[in-house]
DNA sequence: AAATTTACTTTTATGATGCAAGTATATTAT
DNA sequence: ATAATATACTTGCATCATAAAAGTAAATTT
C-alpha cells in the first residue's frame, strides 16, 4: 500500500503506478461494464475482491484521482462511486485490454457482437461508451446502456 | 508466482492475469519502445527490477506466449527475447497506456511530438511501429527507429 | 590461465493479499 | 420503540510476492 516513491516519468511506468494492480480495473470495469456504483456491488463481482483490498483500492483510486466518492441520497448508509475525467479517459485503454483479451483467450466470456462493433468503430463507440457513463449509465446494464442505444 | 486458477474469462481479467504486475508491461516496454532484447538491458531500465524478479516475469511471459527466447548467435552466453504475435498485439494497449500517462502526469518524460503524432494518427502509426518491432527495430531506438522514419 | 560478462538462483526481510471475523451506522420490520 | 438486517468498512493472521544482497555456472575476453 506504500506507493510513494515514483520510479519513473514514463508515462506507462505512470500509468502502471497508477492502477497497475491486480485489481484497480476491475473495479474500473465495474463501473464501465456493469454499471456498478457502490462498495456491495463491487465486493459482489466476479473474481472475488477480499474486502480489504477492495476497501484499499477504492481509497487508493480516489487518492489518485480516478474515481469520486459521494454520499447516496435515498440511502445515507451507502457511497456513490463515479468515474472523474481521470478515469473516464481509462475507457480507451480498458477496450484495447479487452479486445487482446478477448481474442486470445479461447474460453472468453466477451460477447462477440460487442467485440466487433467495438473493434470495427472505434471512433464511434468511444465517445458513446464515455457520455454514457459520464451520466451514470453503462456499456452492458441498465436502461440507458451502450448495447441498447446500437 | 501461482497463478494457476483463472478467476474468470472476463475478457479485461484474462488480460490482467496474462500482465497484470508492476513489472511485465514494462518489460514489453522495453522491447517495443527501447529495442532491448536481453536479460542484461531489461536488467538496467531505469525503474531498477530486482533480477529475481526479472527471472520470474521472463519465465511467467514466456509461459504465456508474450515473448519467446532464442540463443544469440554472436555470443552464445546471451539470449535474446521478442515478442510473439500475442505479444505484437499488445501494441495498441500500450500506445493507449502511454497516452494516458502522458495527458496525466505534470513531469512526464513522454516526447511530447511522438504524443501528438500517435494520438492524431494511430490508424497509420500502429501498424508502422508494429512491423517495425516484428523485424526487430524499435519505436525510439536504431537506425530503423519508428521516429526516424517519420 | 585469470578476469569479466551474462544469465541466472538462493536467501532473508519486508510488504501486499486472502480469508475469517468483528464493528459502527443506517434502514426496515414488528 | 425495539429487534433484525444491510452496508461499509476495520482488524488479525497466514500466505504469497517482491526487494535487496549475495552467490553460481557457463561463455567470452584479455
Amino acid at each position: 500500500m506504500k506507493r510513494l516513491d515514483v520510479k519513473s516519468h514514463c508515462p506507462i511506468n505512470y500509468a502502471l503506478e497508477c492502477f497497475g494492480d491486480p485489481w484497480s480495473l476491475l473495479i474500473v470495469r465495474d463501473i464501465v461494464y456493469f454499471g456498478k456504483k457502490t462498495y456491495g456491488e463491487f465486493l459482489a463481482s466476479e473474481e472475488r475482491i477480499a474486502t480489504n483490498v477492495l476497501a484499499n483500492r477504492l481509497a487508493d483510486l480516489e487518492k489518485k484521482g480516478i474515481i469520486k466518492k459521494c454520499p447516496c441520497d435515498t440511502d445515507k448508509r451507502k457511497d456513490i462511486y463515479m468515474l472523474t475525467e481521470r478515469g473516464l479517459d481509462l475507457i480507451p485503454l480498458l477496450s484495447e485490454m479487452a479486445l487482446w483479451g478477448a481474442k486470445h483467450d479461447v474460453d472468453t466470456d466477451a460477447p462477440k457482437e460487442w467485440v466487433e462493433t467495438l473493434s470495427r468503430d472505434k471512433e464511434h463507440i468511444l465517445p458513446l461508451v464515455r457520455t454514457t457513463v459520464e451520466k451514470g449509465g453503462a456499456v452492458f446494464m441498465g436502461p440507458n446502456s451502450v448495447v441498447s442505444k446500437l
